[in-house]
DNA sequence: CCCGGAAGAG
DNA sequence: CTCTTCCGGG
């Protein structure tokens, strides 16, 4: 079942990533709620094999530019994220396009010039759906670089609230009938900053 | 290679 | 809505 596409092992992350110099929150990994109900989406698969050495060969943190990544093997890395979305036709061209999907929404962008190279818009994301975790106005950089050394990052709990500049995307509330207990697990959702 | 329009799946 | 597929164009 499943035609072999397993979510290949992703061992549970005991802390914060640290590429490059640079802390990455492991809620930047964490891909949904709960699992199996939403499907995995792209850029979560390729945060995925960018936090595996593994894969280094395949794609890999650019050195330099922060958020900047480089697929070393469109082919291979074509070919898992087709398996692991059941799609065995997949190929760099149709993983492009969707890469290509992601400029609009602020999510990537190209590195022109510089071959299969994309750049995550790391500066414009920033954590929303902690429970009752708000945000504060300010971009707050130091979620991702010069992270706290351990635990979660500093954020003020203001309560769900929108600032100038902010695009509020609210998480929605869970269907079916709510057990009285908070949720387990904190969903991944991202605050998009607008101009900047 | 890289770009986006168009259509269509789920 | 998030891709997947196909494709004409640069």
């Amino acid at each position: 079942m499943h035609c072999g596409c397993l979510a290949e092992g992703i061992p549970a992350a005991p802390g914060n990533y640290w590429i490059s110099g640079v802390a990455f929150p492991d809620w930047a990994y964490k891909a949904e709620s709960s699992p199996g109900s939403r499907q995995i989406q792209l850029w979560h698969f390729i945060l995925e094999l960018l936090q595996k050495e593994e894969f280094r060969h395949v794609i890999a943190w650019q050195q330099g530019e922060y958020g900047e990544f480089v697929i070393k093997d469109p082919d291979e890395v074509a070919r898992l994220w087709g398996r692991r979305k059941c799609k065995p036709q997949m190929n760099y061209d149709k993983l492009s396009r969707a890469l290509r999907y992601y400029y609009n929404k602020r999510i990537l962008h190209k590195t022109k010039g510089k071959r299969f190279t994309y750049k995550f818009n790391f500066s414009k994301l920033i954590i929303v759906n902690c429970p009752l975790w708000g945000v504060q106005a300010q971009p707050l950089p130091h979620l991702l670089l010069g992270a706290p050394p351990l635990g979660r990052p500093a954020l003020v709990p203001t309560g769900v609230q929108s600032e100038v500049g902010m695009k509020v995307a609210l998480p929605r509330a869970l269907p079916g009938p709510a057990p009285a207990q908070e949720a387990p697990v904190p969903a991944l959702c991202l605050w998009e900053l607008i101009g900047l």
